[in-house]
DNA sequence: ATGAAAGCGCTAACAC
DNA sequence: GTGTTAGCGCTTTCAT
């Protein structure tokens, strides 16, 4: 590898001044600036980001750990996230954790090693306060930001109100005269699927509708849409079977769509549905889901933008952001048919 | 920060025997080292991976620069490959180009400085010979593995032959009598999209079937369902319209389903649809997607193996590694109506 | 405007 | 088995 040491002798300058044609250029007479630069473009030479940033103490670098990166809100969201932190002249450096503590804690410690400058979470987890706890102590110094309903208060914290949002769905079904609504949900210890059945059963007792058991389902996995498609068949297999049912991901949606295809069920003659997060595909099928906003860009132009605040302000203060939920009617519900 | 110099004052230690305890337990003796892995463990001390990096000179770092992780096949490929490396004690740094080359050669930049040990692409990308030279030349003494349709002999290369799967779904196509076939592609400018259009081409020739003008749309954006939408309307509301199409990928089918629903036709019963990739989504569609398939484990093991023997052995030869495509046959193809 | 030199945190070679 | 020390490639005073 070619360090500044070969270019400062075969220009026949000083490192110093080496260095100072690559981050100061105007210091240098223009003479001697250009003769450095075609010394550098000819022998192709790029410095060494460790040197520097053992110089410097600066890293530019933000941790981010992710549950899945196959989930289509939070590829969407770390695609606009790292555009926008690329604009602030930060990297990314990315772990995929599949929601296992031990791989978040190695990802952790490997963060810690290359001095990231900020860690922040997407994505479902496995609600834990005290491996929280230790997460927080291992990196304190670094503010950590989390996305998604956050337990406890070790991190900074920003959020859609996913709460709400599965309340607006819920009390949009139950106004449209639905008694026997179902919830497919992804695992309820895992903090944004625990929200959301919270907005679900408030918005039922809030009405006095019964939540029948037997119509919610939680899928261990979810990523895929098959992954409801079973759960989705068992529920429209009951004697009495629910008339609408509210997704925690849009991601399954499809997975009841054919579930009810298969029974012989339209949708939403005979069932109505409403999914979460707006993903690009809710759109596209047919017919259209209703669904439950996440606003991807806000969210992530949000995200940098408190992340900017606690790297270029303070770091001392949590900080707390919670954006609004809205519902999106699209053409995936109607009345009951009874 | 905490630093080794630390740690050995409050341990009553040199630095190389705090280092010995990190790098080499055994060669210290039991009582010192557990006095130093306690000062360690209350110190919150974790070893300065660039100061490491610039002693061993090895970063145990591998780039990935990808067009777009919102795409399922390449966060499912990029997933299985992640996991792989960290088994081999990799990182990986992920740059986003969104098909840009600006955006490319700034992530290849950002890679040298950080003196990744290879780099991988992944996803299309414009085809641009005089681009990859450059890049190549950047990026000399460094392995570059391209995965895809790689077109001039710059870089390692790995992928499933795709214009053999293209073929491969067009000849199945024919034989169920379809004489009228449009196909659904990205830009042609872009390599894994002119190889599918290939094959498409070539099984027409080979059996005698008429390519139409009218059943060719190229459509600009490759990410999302909704993109092939317009294009399967168009498609679809011709006066004499296919019987059959052909997808250069999965995450085009709901839009063509759609537009078929839309329109009264039945898939496969007025309509035959095949798509590419084997998406998890394919299975879930209703009718399922007959498919070519792009296994995902497969490539992304081929990939780190392929990558491994290339850092542990020579880089002396360029490699090329080809699977096989096959058809997976599904629900959403028929003998055409007439 | 430029060069000399200190030092960032660590590993490894060497001496004891 | 342990300590001393050189040096990795760079930026940044401090002289000049």
């Amino acid at each position: 590898m070619v360090t500044i040491k070969d270019i400062a002798r075969e220009a026949g300058v000083s490192i110093s001044t080496v260095s100072r044609v690559i981050n100061n250029p105007d210091s240098v007479v223009a003479q001697k600036r250009e003769r450095v630069s075609e010394v550098i473009f000819q022998m192709g030479y790029t410095p060494n980001a460790a040197a520097r940033e053992m110089v410097t103490g600066s890293t530019k670098l933000i941790g981010v750990l992710v549950s899945d990166i196959r989930n289509a809100f939070i590829a969407a969201l770390l695609t606009v996230f790292t555009e926008q932190l690329e604009k602030h002249g930060y990297s990314v450096f990315i772990g995929i954790t599949g929601m296992d503590k031990k791989k978040e804690a190695h990802y952790v410690e490997i963060m810690r090693q290359k001095r990231v400058e900020a860690v922040t979470m997407f994505g479902v987890r496995r609600i834990d306060v005290k491996h929280d706890e230790e997460i927080a102590r291992r990196l304190s110094g670094t503010p950590v930001i989390k996305v998604g309903p956050a337990f406890g208060d070790c991190y900074h914290n920003i959020s859609t109100d996913e709460e709400r949002g599965a309340f607006l769905a819920t009390e949009y079904l139950i106004g449209l005269g639905h008694k026997r609504i179902g919830l497919i949900t992804g695992r309820l210890e895992c903090d944004s699927y625990y929200c959301k059945q919270l907005g679900f059963q408030r918005a039922m007792s809030a009405h006095n509708v019964l939540v029948y058991a037997d119509y919610v389902y939680q899928v261990a996995a979810d990523t895929f849409a098959l992954d409801a498609y079973e759960p989705a068949r068992k529920m429209l297999s009951l004697e009495t079977r629910p008339t609408a049912v509210l997704l925690s991901g849009d991601q399954w949606a499809l997975g009841v769509y054919r579930a009810a295809a298969e029974k012989g069920l339209r949708v939403p003659e005979d069932l109505s549905v409403v999914g979460y997060g707006n993903s690009p595909l809710s759109e596209c099928l047919y017919p259209a889901l209703t669904t439950v906003n996440q606003a991807t860009d806000e969210l992530g132009m949000n995200i940098t933008r408190m992340l900017m605040e606690i790297l270029k302000r303070d770091n001392t203060q949590r900080k707390v952001t919670r954006l609004d939920a809205e519902l999106l009617v699209r053409a995936s519900c109607a009345a009951p048919g009874l």
